[in-house]
DNA sequence: TAAGCAGCCGCAAACATTTGCAAAAGAGTT
DNA sequence: AACTCTTTTGCAAATGTTTGCGGCTGCTTA
């Protein structure tokens, strides 16, 4: 599951392969976890100091739309990720530190199932976050009063 | 569960009651269903005339913190919704046609009991929603282009 | 390799959302 | 009712995101 095989997606598509998708894509892939769109814009324009925002936005979306890239959301900010057909997995994000975990497929197989056969409703996992609080913030609830 | 216990909650939490937070909130909870902040602006508007846009994003938000109007992300686009704590209830959207239909916690608690046993991580399931595609548009995939 | 087409990019302007600030207004106190 | 304190508002300016458009370039065919 390297780039290679991203690159001959997106060229069977009829999508066209210009060196700002290369970079942008690259940007993505390098930072390893997730980015946002300023952290790839950024990136990006490292290598190509004419890259445009807009490009970066326009990219992003053509990739999220294609399956190339997952977005998760974390608190108010997207940031995406290459996504991985082989393992694919799900986010828990915690609303307290802005922490992202993976969560294995298999946790939701029986919700999927559920939601299938209650209401055929074919929920669609691939883009799939829950937000709330880990372990870690709230053990240490103590600290962190508001006032 | 009326308008009254949201104003208590509002007004012991030492928020204030001003004739802008009031529109908003009669905006969309008259709204019914899920109102879109430009919504909840033009319908404010109607009965105050200088209501101002950021006014309505800082209530929105403001309602959203303190677990008064629940948001649900429909396509692209922010919905809000009274919270109804008698009857919490989370979201299913469909990515076809857009609309968006009631789930029953029910089917959330074995998700819920997983998360929190395997993780330590407590799932915000207030604000839920799962996209997928409704039993309309899977059956119908044929035909609808767009509506 | 040259030519042609379609899709892409960069720019700038449009649109959406957030924020700083001074004036205005809610809520308690006298 | 007047006073004071603090929050909230409206405006405008700052960000963040999307879109229209003319020129540019990847890709295909010959």
């Amino acid at each position: 599951m390297t780039q290679q095989d991203i690159l001959d997606q997106l060229r069977s598509s009829g999508v066209r392969l210009t060196p700002q998708r290369l970079l942008i894509l690259n940007a993505v892939a390098q930072g390893g976890g997730h980015m946002g769109v300023d952290e790839v814009f950024r990136k990006a324009k490292e290598s190509y100091p004419f890259m445009d925002i807009a490009t970066v936005y326009r990219t992003l979306h053509l990739f999220r739309r294609m399956g190339v890239v997952t977005e998760v959301a974390i608190g108010d900010r997207l940031h995406f990720e290459i996504t991985d057909p082989e393992a694919p997995h799900h986010h828990m994000v915690c609303s307290a530190c802005g922490g992202a975990y993976d969560l294995a497929p298999d946790y939701l197989h029986e919700f999927r199932n559920t939601l299938t056969e209650e209401f055929d409703f074919e929920p669609d996992l691939d883009n799939f976050t829950v937000t709330g609080v880990c372990s870690t913030c709230k053990n240490s609830a103590s600290d962190a009063p508001d006032a």
